[in-house]
Parts: C-alpha cells; structure tokens; sequence
DNA sequence: CGATCCCGCCAAAAA
DNA sequence: TTTTTGGCGGGATCG
C-alpha cells in the first residue's frame, strides 16, 4: 500500500551508469561486495560447508547452511541500502529477528525476509557490479551460502541470465558477469523489441532467445524453454520500449501470456511469475514497484529505473561475440571479460535516442480513442504506462537522468484484452500529453508529475496489437508497429496489414485471424515509430473487444466451466514462445500430468469465482 | 479479503 | 539411471 518503498527508493540516490548500474547507495556502492564477503572468485570454500551436500536440501529453517539468515546480518544492512524493499524490510526486520531466535529459536525469518528479492540481494552481494576478472559461480556454492535451496536460485539465475548478468557454463556454473554486459544486453533487448515490431519475425533475439525463441516457434517449443528467462526478457523489454517505462502487472501478464492463456490460472501463475522476476529486477534496482489508479482501483505497476538509451550498444559488444565466453569450463575464460566500456555511463544525453524523436512527439491526439468505446482503463486495458514524462523523472536525483527525451515524454498506454475469445486488433494511437495523463492510471503514487511539455508532436505513430485468437496477447503475438503518420490519426498508414477495428468488429463467431495470421508472428513490440523511435508520445488505445466480452479481466475469462485450464483448449496455435510444457496443451498428455492436476482442478473450482 | 509470493513437488532435460 | 533445471500452483503471508 504505501509506496513508500518507493520513495524510499527513489531518495536514495542512486545512480546508475550505463550500463545500467544503479548504485546502490555510495555506502554499499560494490562495497557490498568487498565488505564482507570474499571477492569475485568465490569458491565454495568459503562456504565450506560439507562438501557433499549437493543437493542444497530444503532445510526449512536454516540449520543446515553456515550462513543461514543471522550472519547476514550485516549484509543485509549494506543491501538494505540499495534497495528500497530491503529498506522497508529493515525495520521488520529488527523487530523480527529479535523474535526469531529469541522465541522460537528459529522461527521462520518471516516471509519478507526469505523473499526472493532480498535472497537476490543477498545473491548480488556477494559478486561485484562489474567484475574484473572472470567470476563463476557454482549453484551450490550459492545455494548454500545463501542458505537457501537451490531452487530459488534458479529463479534468480534465470532471471540474471535474460540480463547477460550470467551465463551458463556448465552444469552447476555459471560466469558472473555482472553488470558489465547489462547496457549492451539492454541495449539489444530494445533493439530487438523495435525490430520485432517492424518485422514480423520471429526471431533472432539476441542469443537468449535466439535460442529459445527461435527455437520455440520453429520447433514449436519442445522443450521446456526457460520461459522464466524469456519471461523476464519480454517483461524488459515492455519497458525498454514503452515510453513512460512504466508498466502495470496486469498489463505485463496479459501480454506475457500464451495462447490459450485464458484461463484464469493460467493468469495467475503468469503474475505469480511476473512477481518473481519483478523482485529480482527490483533487487537489481531495474525497477520499482508502484501503483496506478486504475479503474478498479489502484492497480501494481512497475516503473523502469534503469537506462533506456542506450549508446549504440550494438556498438559496443556485439552481443553475440562476447556471449559465450562459456567455452570454458574449465574454468577460464578471462579474456572478453574486460570491457570497460559498459561501466561508462553513456552519456544519456548524447545517447539519447537517435531515434526520430522529432516525428513521433504526439501531437496528435487521441482523438482516435474516442472512437473507441471502452476506455481503456476500464475494460480490460492495461496502460502500459503512465508515467509522463519525465521530465522529471522521479524525484529521484539520478544522477544520470534518464534519457528520455524531453519531447517524447508521454506516457503510453497500451489497451489489452484481456481474454479475447477472437481475435481483435488494437490500436494504440499516440496522444497528446494532455490525455494522457488521463484517467486512469495516471498517476502513480509516486511520481507523477507531469512532465514537460512536449512540444511535439505531431504525430503519433499508431501502433496496433493484434491479437490471435483466443488467447491474449500472447507471447509475442501481439504487434505493434507504428507508423510514424499517424498525424491523422484514425487510420494511420500503417505500413503492415492491420484491420482496425472500432469497436466490436469482430464477430464471435467467425473470424479467426485469419487476416491478420501473418502478423501472429510479430513479437510484440511497442514502441516506436519508424525507425524505431520512440513514439513519442502517448499511446491511446482502440481496441476491439471481442464480443461478448467480458468486462474485463481475467477474471472473467474462464467463464464457464471451471476446468483446468491445461486440458482444456489446446488452442492449436502456433507458436507461444511461452509455451511450457503446460502450456503446450496438445503435447502433453494433458490429463493429468501431475497429480497436482486434481488438485489444481480443485483450486480452479474454487477460485473460479464466477463459476459456480 | 485480495495481493503477494514462498515453497517444494515433480517432470523434463542433461549428464 | 541420477542429477540438474525449472514449470507450476497450493496455500501461507502480508497489507
């Protein structure tokens, strides 16, 4: 409720450098690192705890690790500087911690002090932002230092990695990066984002999802693809693109979801994810966590505190070459590790977005929505961002400013069906400033002011989201690609076949995609206009609602029967990066695959509110 | 009570 | 097969 954290957050100065750093503050800075714990390197002798306990076993309480929760005592004072949650923690944890041992002996450290941002935070702290030399880090020797199972670390890993904080040695390694590759990985997330706005392929991400992507749709996913790492790099690159860099929970969700996604605890285990890598990112100080007015209320929003220009990255590393240093299990593989470079803040100014800034400035209007009957907000909308423009950007001193352009400040939103039954297109249509700030959502609790003024704008590229069938905005599915003429506003001169539709165009019964097929492809993208710019300024949203719709979210979305969502609807669609083996519904047996079904089946029951 | 999200079961993938 | 990875969702906590 208070967002106070964030606040908190902001006060602190951080800072952050290109690449993406965000200081935590001076105190801690890398310090945190050193402080305590032993360098880079770390080899579990550190640890040393019995060697042979692989396996980190679940030790509910913390018996097991040397350095369970206590001895992080200090550590987590130094991150409780950097980040805000910590600092929120910090008092609880006071009281908390007296009561653990004093009590109980052990009691549980209360669920925010197991979290999985502060364990992230303890996780950054025992490596440096920026390494010098190679580090690696062994799972175990984490899990156990940590004190915590190593399944969790694999949350963390997985969501390190979609940075290029990490990468996959070998079984049970791992190369620490750091942040050094942060901005350039930022960097080609943006890019791709863009590009997959333009084109609809697939893929070629940047390695990651190179592989995964890539893979997943031709291969059609096989294997369980680490959608937690996919995940989170979608989930970036909705920021990286956006302009306010603000995005709700709700909209990220929807938009992560796959096809069939519908189901209401498909949605749910989208956000419970979403939570998960959101606190990771938190702990990298890449994001805040804040709220929005919505509709219905406030609704969890996230706000990107990390860089968003970046130099041409590209430049810089080619994200490909340096990528996989792995080859060297042996343990080394120092050389690309250097790399100076990131650590520089880009000059932000100068970074800037090359991009046409000029054209996008919104000044067109959102006249466009108005055509549209719902609102965004209230419907099943998400906005994807809010946030003005920044041009102050959070209260926060940064020390870097955020880059953004004074101009293009304006916040976009992006409109979501939630659970179109058809499929349907969405139009985003840039506005003016004045609108955007607009209803919802606007403000956040924080920081909203109102930037600047932007001049610009004329035009606002349009962007459209298509939406397949049934399912969300799917994985990627979901296009949207602007044009930068928008001036006009109704319909913009899209260089792609879009069908825009008013409102409810699209007849329940009929249509499926099939027009739009092509584009299913497309990721998502939201962004910018040509060349990719950013938009500049606000997007406003039409869509089309699928029919009966539902009034809005999620909830709805499974209307009738309360089944389990894996069996049914195994919308053949093709391709969902998603797609887990869950999510593949066809290819795995769907019935119940875990035992677990039934009792999911029963908590679908349960929770399907409307059902009964 | 809804929002969060920890925990750990268990299956897929890798060794 | 065994071990490593990591989807997934129940259900406990938090606000």
């Amino acid at each position: 409720m208070f967002c106070v954290s964030l606040k908190d957050l902001s006060s602190p100065g951080r800072t952050m450098d290109l690449s993406g750093d965000v200081h935590r503050s001076a105190s801690d800075q890398k310090e945190n690192i050193c402080t305590g714990r032993p360098a880079p390197t770390r080899t579990p002798a550190e640890l040393q705890s019995p060697a042979d306990m692989r396996t980190p076993v679940k030790h509910a309480g913390d018996s097991p690790q040397p350095e369970p929760w206590t001895p992080t005592a200090n550590l987590k004072m130094l991150i409780s500087a950097a980040s805000p949650d910590i600092r929120r923690m910090r008092k609880c944890d006071a009281v908390e911690e007296e009561e653990e041992e004093g009590e109980d002996g052990e009691a549980k450290p209360s669920r925010k002090q197991r979290s999985l941002g502060l364990l992230c935070q303890r996780f950054l702290a025992l490596y440096p932002d920026h390494p010098q030399d190679n580090v690696t880090i062994s799972l175990d020797e984490v899990a156990s230092s940590l004190g915590v199972e190593r399944r969790r670390i694999y949350d963390i890993i997985n969501v390190l990695e979609s940075l290029s904080m990490v990468d996959r040695v070998a079984k049970n390694c791992y190369t620490w990066w750091g942040r050094r590759r942060l901005g350039a990985r930022l960097g080609e997330l943006q890019r791709h984002a863009h590009q997959q706005g333009s084109a609809p392929a697939p893929a070629a991400t940047p390695r990651d999802e190179e592989a995964a992507d890539g893979d997943a749709v031709s291969v059609t996913a096989n294997r369980k693809d680490k959608s937690l790492r996919i995940m989170s790099q979608r989930f970036v690159s909705l920021f990286l693109v956006s302009e306010s860099q603000c995005v709700t929970l709700e909209t990220a969700a929807q938009l992560l979801i796959d096809h069939n996604a519908t189901s209401h605890s498909k949605y749910k285990t989208k956000v419970r994810r979403l939570y998960d890598i959101a606190n990771v990112l938190t702990s990298l100080a890449l994001i805040k966590k804040l709220h929005v007015r919505g509709d219905r209320g406030r609704k969890p929003a996230f706000q990107w505190l990390g860089p968003i220009c970046f130099s041409s990255p590209p430049a810089v590393t080619p994200p490909e070459g340096v990528s996989q240093p792995i080859a060297a299990p042996s343990g080394r593989e120092a050389k690309l590790t250097r790399h100076a470079s990131f650590n520089v803040p880009p000059s932000r100014s100068s970074a800037h977005r090359l991009v046409n800034s000029a054209p996008c400035s919104p000044t067109s209007r959102p006249a466009a929505v108005s055509q549209q009957p719902l609102d965004c907000s209230r419907h099943a909308l998400l906005d994807l961002s809010y946030r003005e423009g920044v041009s102050t950007p959070l209260q926060a001193p940064y020390s870097q400013p955020r880059p953004h352009p004074e101009e293009d400040s304006a916040p976009q939103r992006v409109a979501y069906l939630p659970s179109l039954s058809q499929p349907s297109v969405v139009l985003l249509y840039g506005g003016q400033r004045s609108p955007k700030r607009k209803r919802d959502g606007e403000e956040e609790d924080e920081n909203r002011h109102v930037g600047g003024s932007d001049p610009s704008g004329p035009a606002q590229p349009y962007h459209y989201l298509y939406v397949p069938h049934n399912a969300g905005l799917n994985s990627i599915n979901f296009l949207l690609s602007a044009s930068q003429s928008a001036a006009g506003l109704s319909l913009p001169t899209l260089a792609l076949p879009y069908v825009l539709l008013p409102s409810y165009p699209v007849a329940p019964g009929d249509a499926h995609p099939s027009p739009l097929g092509f584009l299913s492809q497309a990721n998502f993208l939201m962004g910018g206009a040509g060349p990719y710019g950013h938009p500049g300024a606000e997007l406003g949203v039409t869509l089309a609602p699928p029919p009966q719709s539902k009034r809005d979210d999620v909830t709805k979305q499974q209307p009738l029967t309360p089944r389990t969502p894996k069996e049914t609807t195994p919308t053949p669609s093709g391709g969902t990066f998603f797609q887990t083996p869950g999510t593949l519904g066809s290819v795995v047996p769907a019935i119940g695959r875990r035992k677990r079904g039934s009792a999911q089946r029963r908590l679908d029951v349960g929770h399907t509110p409307q059902a009964s």
